[in-house]
DNA sequence: GGAGAATATTCCTGTAAAGGAATATTTACA
DNA sequence: TGTAAATATTCCTTTACAGGAATATTCTCC
């Protein structure tokens, strides 16, 4: 109703709301990675870092490509898109102006209801 | 050291990984509100509104003018700003492409590992 | 100064989720 | 086929945090 954003998809932000999958995800930034390789450069043991890239697959924040052995792990594009556009959807508050001009309207609006 | 973000604020994240915080948020992209306001217009209590209000401005995500009885809140921009470069850092990932190519360089370089 | 708004704070309780440790699963390879 | 590497899963325990209810605080106005 507001806007085209159907409303960020919380589940992105809880996944992203946590420390170490944060880093994970800054990590793959770069390029994928393989879990061992996660767990080391994170100082994660490797059932945590399992568990926190089952959380960022199961929100589609991460793909996996199995080989061998190894679980290739790398992002996927859409989450961030998403994210993009509803940072977006908020141009006005980043540019700030519209702060004043709301405020004054208000402060008629309140003076009329008194 | 990997780019020029400082890694994302966690506590923004944080901050906005409640569905509750995340619907205030929305809300006053549309402009300031009053505790009252946002409380009705979301269907919380009025300490429950306080108390996501508070998390909010403890972040830094929302701002507070007194104005006789009421609290008026509003975003700040400088989150969003942050957000949005962060998110800006990801560019690659967003346009695709990259993923094969890295994705290539990783098999080379497996092969030559065994 | 007392009453009643608007808001903040406190205390309590339940629950979700993260880490640790152990174990299961899959794959390569000798 | 047996062993070891890489990864996933399960179970347990602890802790952070959201909501409910009650209460404190601050302001206006008579």
């Amino acid at each position: 109703m507001s806007g085209m954003n159907p409303g960020m998809d919380m589940a992105t932000l809880s996944a992203l709301a946590e420390p170490n999958r944060i880093k994970i995800v800054e990590l793959l930034r770069d390029g994928p990675l393989t879990v061992g390789e996660i767990a080391e450069q994170l100082g994660l043991r490797q059932p945590q870092a399992s568990k926190h890239l089952k959380v960022l697959s199961d929100n589609g924040i991460v793909d996996m490509k199995a080989e061998a052995n190894r679980r290739i792990y790398k992002l996927r594009p859409e989450p961030f898109q998403a994210l993009d556009s509803w940072v977006k959807s908020f141009q006005r508050v980043m540019e700030e102006r519209f702060d004043n001009l709301e405020d004054y309207l208000r402060e008629l609006q309140n003076k009329e209801n008194t």
